[in-house]
DNA sequence: CAAGCTTTTAGAATGATTCTAATTCGTGGT
DNA sequence: ACCACGAATTAGAATCATTCTAAAAGCTTG
């Protein structure tokens, strides 16, 4: 179950997705609860877990194409890692800074007071049509400062999400 | 010829590469200048290309092991990108805002104001030891604005840097 | 010249993402 | 109920940047 604030961001979701043209698929429609449900910004293949638990024939291009229809419209974030899986924000859409831990790869919101957006100075003073900003603060959570190997995601002895 | 700013880069690169115990071999040498030579901040396959004018054989491997020392000795600052290449910044390997036009795949040096660096901060609020901040702003550069396919970077039609 | 290192190499392996072509699904019209 | 048609979904192949591996070259010191 989803709180109210969850709920009001499932029902932008979907009339975004409606507006674009596209089915509310009983698949889209898990797939965006997965997306919302937990605080993780997870990944694809986290996603594909989670839509696989109820319609279990799913397929991993299914995934990628509906975040692919999220990001067209508006209702995803996605956060790009070169040597990882790239992570996926549909709670808060829009631009907004992260704090990521290089040893377990958890992604958090950083909570900050919003420095105030300056899209506006930096389009006119550079000619760009500035599209969104990318803030991301790289670092070790306290978690792992004192146990460096126990929270690795995987195997990979605590390799940075590189 | 590298300007007198740029030698003095150089210089710092080498030292930071021999205090790490590793050769300042001619290939090394050459791909430190191909680094430094342009603002373009470039991929790993510009500086192979780059390298390899002067020493034809040179293997990619060979740029990604010395890219990787860079980043080990901090002499490098590296831009990632999910889905086209990792893009490097060896005039100013410390965190720094860019521009990046998702059309032509330009990578520039944002010049504002030093938002004053709030790694302390963000230290001690969050627990968190921060190693490096992200910050860029994604968007269409002024040339990409009027001849939206005519510079794009390759035969993709102008798709943006993903 | 030989031993023992570092560097470099070619090519294979990996892994996330994208593409392709075929199949299935759902809906409106008959 | 049946059909036609567009949308959704699928499995698997293809792509591509990056990493890995094992072997070959290069240095340097004795």
């Amino acid at each position: 179950m989803l709180g109210e604030v969850l709920q009001a961001r499932l029902g932008e979701m979907k009339a975004a997705l409606a507006e674009r043209g596209v089915a509310i698929t009983p698949r889209r429609q898990r797939l965006l609860e997965v997306l919302l449900a937990s605080d993780r910004h997870p990944s694809v293949s986290e996603i594909h877990e989670g839509v696989k638990r109820y319609y279990p024939g799913t397929s991993l291009a299914t995934i990628y194409n509906t975040i692919e229809l999220l990001k067209e419209t508006d209702q995803v974030l996605e956060i790009e890692f070169s040597g990882a899986s790239n992570r996926y924000d549909g709670r808060i859409p829009k631009s907004h800074p992260h704090l990521v831990c290089e040893v377990c790869e958890k992604v958090e919101d950083l909570d900050i007071g919003e420095l105030k957006d300056p899209f506006e100075d930096i389009s006119s003073s550079t000619g760009y049509r500035i599209l969104r900003r990318r803030v991301d603060y790289y670092g070790v959570c306290p978690d792992c400062q004192g146990n460096p190997l126990a929270s690795a995601p995987s195997d990979n002895g605590g390799k940075p999400g590189k």
